[in-house]
DNA sequence: GTAACTGCAAAATATTTGCATCCTT
DNA sequence: AAGGATGCAAATATTTTGCAGTTAC
């Protein structure tokens, strides 16, 4: 576990860091998206606010992980798969948030339909957020 | 252009005024999406920021707008069509998000298609949310 | 040793709440 | 007249910035 966030860290030029590491580790760990106040709330060791709005920041830049948007706007986070890298992101899947339990997953394995837009418009990335109830809810 | 919005004022039992006459028809002109910020921008008379927020959750409420989730996570307004009533919202058209000039538009004609999610998981509403550059950007 | 990272303090921003006043019906 | 809506002040919450001290390499 330890290992695989490490390799994490050191493909993407980052320094090995205590507080690097536990946050990376609870993304490894937790199936399910994290909020800035889930991490605060589940890491051991207290990591500060800011260190945290920081990490989680270059986490973001460097495509370790992406922000999920949804539907309440509050800010989500989960790992990208490999494919993404610094500064573009291809998390083409998509994200199901429980209205019971506020749970939010990445559906992996679903890809996501073609959306047809207008001809003049270009499309670079579709999210697709489905709002309903998780299965450990219903 | 005023009747239509009495009109919806009146469908839902909300009071006519000012206030909410000025934010609705600042919705019925813009073909985007509206932030909170671009609503205190916008708007000729100043409204105090904090009816802006009441005034917004009150529309959202009602179903005479919906809210957006947008990659960035900003908070974005766009009316919603008749079908959305009280606490029922049935948006299900495609939002697109300009990367250049960061405007939201409601796809209207462009319906969701449709997601399979794991048996165990029930539906209850898909949002579609395209990144990528508008017709005016290009 | 040096550059990058962290934590604290504090600033800036965003959102919510309470309450007295005003406006719509 | 009565209830809802507004605006102001202030409380909270969230996010950003500056900087000095610490740590990874």
């Amino acid at each position: 576990m330890k290992d695989v966030v490490i390799d994490i860290l050191k493909h993407n030029q980052l320094s090995i860091t205590d507080n690097r590491l536990g946050i990376l580790e609870l993304f490894q760990k937790s199936s399910k998206a994290l909020s800035h106040a889930d991490i605060e709330r589940l890491s051991e060791k207290h990591f500060d606010r800011v260190t945290i709005y920081r990490t989680l920041q270059t986490f973001v830049d460097k495509g370790i992980i992406h922000t999920i948007p949804t539907a309440d706007n509050s800010i989500m986070y989960a790992l990208c798969k490999e494919a993404c890298s610094e500064g573009h992101h291809h998390d083409d899947h998509v994200h199901f948030l429980c209205g019971q339990c506020g749970t939010t997953y990445c559906l992996d394995n679903i890809s996501i339909p073609e959306v047809n837009v207008p001809k003049d418009f270009i499309v670079h990335q579709t999210n697709v957020l489905v709002n309903g109830v998780c299965k450990n809810c219903r």
